[in-house]
DNA sequence: GTCTATAGTTTGATAGAC
DNA sequence: GTCTATCAAACTATAGAC
């Protein structure tokens, strides 16, 4: 593509290292070098450390809320839905070498300031207010097995178990934790129509 | 107490830091301050920072495996192990302000050299041998309800679940996204005998 | 828009007096 | 064991030439 600008393409090598490294735990010195380019030209594009990270998350949260209302859009059953969501954060690991970009930033939160930490909570908003549907149409169309407790709390506790799956697969650098970790929740779920 | 010696009271006050600001997030220098002593004093008890982490991570990984033991010698049922459990991060979460320190340790595992990726490794193995040996307690009293998994991935599964609740609530700044999240297991399980 | 050069802090860590 | 003094390296950020 002829207009890839630079900015564009230097957010996605930040977003890289913030996802394999930490926000905290790489420099506009790594960035430059990773990217080939010169410190200086970075704070040309941001102007500080705080406008990238805001601008990450930022661009995360269009990007990731795109994707949850395509899934809704697509998505035949609840089950099918919330297995897309689970796949999001499952392909978005990376066996293990990856965080996405919300826990990631989740665990760095101190680093930023309020603008950021805005865009960081409404993240987290906008995912408990997807699931919180999902869960919604679960009750009706019942491809949600098991004892189930409020829509709402169903959310939260989903949300909390991918990203706290994620840590721990990336802890042991290893895909194997996130797949047990969610695999009690999958068994809940009524299987894909194989007419589909 | 009498002997309560600088190196253990620092190390309570390295932990203070590093659960509410992040292991990356406070230096040396913070760390004197807060103590009431000069930095090179501090490289008197521990060396290197990384020498601090190794000591950290090492005294909770046993703090916390006596805690999940004496847990085990009390609790009536599985389900009450399991309350206590969720419990223990409940506590230590102190209404948003702060990680354990196996969650805010993961979030910086970058930072760690082997040694204390070690000790971070063997916290993961030793919470889920426990946890699957009250999983598998839960099969014979039948004090846990709803779908089961095979017990391996129940433990996973809370694991993840308690940690990525943390996390939640820790970037809400509150308790309530932790309570939210653990509530529909905890629905899962049996009451406590009142007459205990 | 990218460069060289550099300012001004802060970092983890060490030497040596007391 | 704690201190003062200092180090070299890394950090974010800026100035100004091209």
């Amino acid at each position: 593509m002829v207009g890839m600008d630079t900015k564009t393409a230097l957010l996605d090598c930040a977003e890289h290292l913030a996802r394999t490294r930490g926000f905290d735990a790489f420099s506009y010195a790594d960035l430059a070098d990773e990217f080939g380019i010169r410190k200086a030209s970075i704070h040309y594009h941001f102007a500080t450390k705080a406008d990238l990270a805001g601008a990450l998350i930022d661009r995360y949260n269009h990007r990731f809320l795109a994707q949850l209302y395509a899934i809704m859009d697509t998505g035949q059953t609840a089950a099918d839905d919330l297995r897309a969501y689970i796949d999001l954060y499952r392909e978005a690991l990376d066996r293990g070498t990856r965080l996405c970009l919300c826990v990631s930033f989740s665990s760095a939160r101190d680093s930023f300031d309020d603008a950021t930490l805005a865009h960081l909570n409404r993240f987290h908003d906008d995912s408990v207010t997807w699931l919180t549907q999902v869960f919604e149409k679960a009750e009706t169309d019942a491809s949600v097995q098991g004892p189930s407790a409020p829509a709402r709390e169903e959310a939260h506790a989903l949300l909390a178990l991918v990203e706290g799956a994620q840590l721990s697969a990336r802890t042991r650098q290893s895909q194997d934790p996130f797949d047990l970790a969610v695999s009690p929740f999958l068994r809940r779920l009524s299987p894909p129509n194989p007419l589909q």
